[in-house]
RNA sequence: UCCUCAGUAGCUCAAUGGCAGAGCAUUCGGCUGUUAACCGAAGGGUUGUAGGUUCGAGUCCUACCUGAGGAGCCA
């Protein structure tokens, strides 16, 4: 919270100044008044080790049977794990203190006080998935899940800054949506007044609308995909940011995304070291993602996986014209210390949407980039086909419904410009800075196969 | 959708086909520097559900439910 300046002349019942955890060096020596919740507390006699949590960190109090009241002492004594309480105290910089800093209690307050015939269900002790997931509300709670969820917001920030200062607008596209980008199969249906609707599960072709009509564009939103897949990187319900740019080509979308992602993680580590530190990631592994990011044809790719395999490295071997698999892309991107890209899929394993190479249209303008440490593909891109001809050819081969992408075309009916964009999706790129093993933990609350609760 | 594994106290887990157990949490007591504090005591169980085998099933068999890990597909 921000500190408040009252002009006002001090009344006699002066209260300390409210102060974060966070940001208590700021106030060494002084007595602050912090509001928060009891995280944990030790007892050892006479002497109380209450932990307070206030959502910016963690601090210790200290609290002698001789130093404070003994209102004070006695409601702090035995005060249950997550009472929410308002606390004055002196911070003292101390060497013990994991922060640097420690309370001396002068003065408590509960808010509310956690029944112990209720208590409160997440110990410090060890707890599983299942029981984790169950109680997200909670659990959120911890420092290293809040610290994760930090990290996200400034991910999220340094995104929309990276667009916002390099002349992007943003425009958001429907949620809601009458046909499918990609077949309807991993769509959540929705009933529209009686009409059939759904989910979106990606922006792009709306994002090219907007483009057509301002230049450069992203979206950043909630998208939706019913694909039954149990992976840690799978959530049915992720937010994706797309970049969609008129008169940009294949190259430009690569340096485009080396650019974004690079500021993503150096904004990261600028803003957000504390939180890293939490989390326990190895932030030396990140100081690298700069440009240039390495580029990698498919065919290359393909050679080194093949190669791979050969020396032993790998158990499948590569079937040539496949995307690849997991193991495959955690193999490829473990070579290099940044993300790689991997552009010029062949024409026929990608979307209809994609312009195949001048040089050779067996291949699409596509690329892939994956992250490093096996985190695999967090960002998706191609540039765009412009061709009313070729378009209206490729949705009828995929046989998708005519009338539903009339719009999409009359965008190469009138002033048609080769285009392009990409789509990141934001957990993971979250999961992979933070270093997490599964994507649940980037979102507040995940949506996964099966799981709507809480 | 497929493959593999798991389900026992509020939580994390033990228990050769033979008395249902521990740590944490909770309650009570002790402790003036604790770092998931520690020490002592107490309460806490329809072993996921339904069948079956057996003198006897937490344990073996069948089906189902739930969850996890992986595959495919994707961001």
């Amino acid at each position: 919270m921000p500190e408040e300046s009252s002009p006002a002349a001090p009344q006699s019942t002066l209260k300390p100044p409210v102060a974060t955890i966070g940001q208590i060096g700021q106030h060494e020596g002084q007595s602050v008044t912090l509001r928060g919740w009891l995280y944990n507390l030790r007892e050892s006699g006479k002497l109380l080790f209450p932990i307070f949590r206030d959502g910016t960190g963690l601090i210790q109090g200290v609290a002698h049977v001789k130093s404070v009241s003994p209102q004070v002492f006695e409601s702090l004594k035995g005060l249950t794990q997550e009472s929410s309480v308002i606390v004055i105290g002196k911070v003292r910089a101390d060497k013990r203190a994991p922060g640097g800093y420690e309370l001396d209690v002068e003065d408590l307050t509960i808010v509310h006080r956690v029944p112990e015939s209720d208590p409160y269900p997440i110990t410090l002790k060890e707890h599983g998935v299942d029981f984790l997931m169950e109680h997200r509300h909670l659990w959120m709670r911890t420092p290293r899940q809040s610290a994760i969820l930090r990290v996200r917001a400034e991910i999220m920030r340094a995104t929309a800054e990276y667009f916002d200062s390099n002349g992007f607008i943003r425009t958001d596209p429907p949620i809601l949506t009458p046909a499918a980008c990609e077949g309807t199969s991993t769509l959540f249906p929705v009933d529209y007044f009686g009409d059939p609707a759904f989910l979106t599960q990606s922006g792009q072709l709306y994002a090219e609308a907007t483009a057509l009509a301002l230049g450069k564009v992203y979206s950043f939103g909630p998208t939706f995909r019913a694909e039954k897949s149990k992976t840690r990187r799978h959530l049915t319900e992720f937010w994706m940011v797309e970049p969609e740019v008129a008169f940009m080509d294949l190259d430009g979308l690569l340096e485009l995304s080396e650019n974004c992602l690079s500021h993503i993680v150096q904004s990261v580590l600028k803003n957000r070291a504390p939180e890293m530190r939490t989390i326990g990631r190895d932030m030396t592994r990140l100081e690298p993602v700069k440009p240039p990011f390495p580029r990698l044809r498919y065919d290359e790719a393909v050679e080194m996986l093949n190669q791979a395999h050969k020396d032993g490295q790998l158990e499948q071997p590569f079937e040539y014209g496949n995307d690849f698999g997991s193991p495959d892309e955690t193999w490829l991107s473990s070579r290099y210390d940044r993300p790689v890209m991997v552009h010029r899929y062949p024409a026929n394993v990608k979307a209809f949407y994609m312009e195949p190479d001048p040089q050779d249209p067996r291949y699409a303008l596509c690329v892939d980039v994956l992250a490093p440490e096996g985190y695999g593909e967090v960002i998706g891109g191609s540039q765009r086909v412009s061709s009313y001809e070729l378009l209206s050819q490729r949705i009828d081969q995929h046989h998708l419904p005519r009338e539903a992408f009339q719009w999409y075309l009359d965008l190469r009916r009138y002033g048609s410009v080769p285009h392009a964009g990409f789509g990141m999706g934001i957990e993971r790129v979250v999961s992979w800075i933070c270093g997490l093993d599964h994507v649940r933990e980037t979102i507040p609350f995940a949506r996964t196969l099966h799981r709507i609760y809480p």
